[in-house]
DNA sequence: ATGAAAGCGCTAACAT
DNA sequence: ATGTTAGCGCTTTCAT
């Protein structure tokens, strides 16, 4: 049907051999042959098969990348930059977005692993005994992106958000604030949702700073919850100065609220987001936020899960943590009564 | 190495064959041999090669996809939609972000087309000689979403752009406006550079509205170029009393121009955006867009792409047009002397 | 109902 | 420098 090598090699007068060589740029082979053999690829159309060359070389160049929501920017964004790093070292990407469904998360680490992946990339931190089981016993390098990894075993590529959240609420009770308010992730989730809340409270307590307790709520991450959080916030006989967001999403429904309810902000409520996606940059006022590295993570992550493949010696033995960095933009007031109106 | 489907015949005691059948759920096999095999596979914990498989079936239930730039919400969503569908269909997702770049496209059309892709789907129009080449000769369906197809001979599935901006210049002349602005894109891109050009000029003349020239201008989809048009475009002795951009992305740039500058929207300035992303709904105001059926188009894409594949007698002859439909938000007011201030 | 063996398209010894 | 051939791991006739 389909144009082979064995096609070629006849067209060419060759032997199988001879265009393998060709195709593979190996030295060995004349001038003559060289020629005859890329015109007859010419000639032919030819195409390389990938499968039968994968199935002989015992070798993929494939990566398989687990997605979370593929409509957010932030994994997006992360994605992106896997994508950009993954051509530059010959990867071909399989994506699959989950969505929140683990047992799709697990159907589709099956086919990375039938697929002979070489590699994985997993920005999803929710799990069960299944996928956690399959993470174990897998053949091939499973790298962790923005997300710590359930397993001490495995390396992740990813911020100290507990000192992120930490230093962020610190920043905030420096600029005067002590009714702080804070829009959690899920409490399940160790990296965003566990480990900031932690570094939340910790610098809470280290000043010695004590909120209600309705100043604490928790949502999904996402720009609805935020939005319905916030209201109840306001709803409150003493709303907090400031609301410390989990994620950009969720301090952009925040803002929106506190704007649908003809408020200011950073007048009446200050803002602080995290994850430092594009979107607190967008948004009018924009929204000082913690910035995670984002398009470095993608990169990052590649290249590790790249030296782990090839069994690098620099290849990585534990998690590797990037630096975050408070963007200061206008959702935040200072209180201190020296810069206070 | 791995272990294969001989070793699990050796551990069950039976055929290659058996094994076989069993992985590939067929009849004919004794209630005993599948107990033997299942529990063979269990132990040796086997994974069946997709490689060999697809070698010997030629067939790899893979599609590749090309999208402009992943960080777009308006792709990604798109490219969410795809993955979702074609998840249930069976299908796997190479996915290749080319950012501008058409020498990747092509590089990785070569890619898919070596590692046997069953069908392309391309969100990108620019395009060269060699692409379209390629996109001639190529073996396997390829089927464009969001944009018109280089070619009458493929297929796109898209909305009608001239109309949709048709429609949207339209409903703000009816709102009274006459200094009516346009942000384009590029106009190198047929679907959302000349088309939607043309519909809003082709509304302007059947109104019998002109504009002055310096109300015509044109950048790259993105945000910053919004930004930037609309101070050129709030620097004229005369500035316009609507701004129509030929994307969300620049409707958002130009609407955050305008209030970086302290003016407001819509009472100084309206703002219509084309596409219909989630930012429309995010900002505030929020904006008042010509809605394209993202979710919709990403579904009916890989559904006809299917169709295309299997040869199903339903399969798509031509374009397939989707329904836009115009989006009231904040962004746009009407100007009747009725209902003005 | 089960098995033996050919072959999918390529690469890599090995031989010359 | 070039060619012959075995075999990657599977499916699928074809026998039995």
């Amino acid at each position: 049907m389909t144009v082979k090598i064995k096609d070629v090699a006849r067209r060419a007068g060759v032997s199988v051999t001879s265009v393998s060589r060709v195709l593979n740029g190996e030295k060995y082979v004349s001038e003559d042959i060289l020629n005859r053999v890329n015109q007859a690829i010419e000639e032919l159309n030819y195409s390389p098969s990938y499968i039968a060359r994968s199935l002989k070389k015992q070798k993929t160049n494939t990566i398989g990348v687990i997605v979370p929501d593929l409509t957010s920017n932030f994994y997006s964004t992360i994605l992106s930059s896997i994508e950009e790093t993954a051509s530059k070292y010959g990867y071909n990407l399989i994506v699959c977005n989950i969505a929140e469904n683990l047992s799709k998360e697990l159907k589709y680490l099956h086919i990375f692993q039938e697929m002979r992946v070489e590699g994985i990339i997993i920005m999803h931190e929710k799990t069960n005994e299944e996928i956690v089981n399959f993470i174990r016993n897998a053949t091939m390098p499973i790298l962790f992106s923005s997300v710590q990894s359930p397993d001490a075993d495995f390396i992740s590529v990813l911020i100290d958000d507990y000192q992120a959240a930490y230093d962020a609420t610190e920043y905030l009770i420096r600029s005067g604030h002590t009714a702080i308010s804070y829009l959690g992730g899920d409490l399940e989730d160790v990296t965003s949702g566990q480990n900031r809340y932690n570094g939340f409270r910790d610098a809470l307590s280290k000043h010695h700073i004590t909120i209600p307790e309705e100043y604490v709520k928790f949502g999904d991450y996402k720009l609805p919850s935020g939005h319905r959080l916030m209201g109840e916030l306001l709803a409150l006989a003493q709303p907090p100065t400031v609301v410390f967001a989990a994620s950009d999403d969720m301090a952009v429904g925040a803002l929106n609220c506190v704007l649908d309810q003809g408020f200011r902000v950073p007048e009446d409520v200050s803002i602080m987001g995290f994850d430092g996606s594009t979107i607190t940059d967008i948004v009018r006022p924009s929204i000082t936020s913690m910035q995670q590295p984002i398009y470095e993570m993608g990169q990052v992550s590649l290249e590790n899960l790249h030296r782990l493949i090839i069994r690098d010696k620099h290849r990585p033995q534990a998690d590797i943590m990037l630096q975050h960095q408070l963007v200061e933009r206008e959702s935040c007031k200072t209180m201190h009564p020296s810069n206070s109106r």
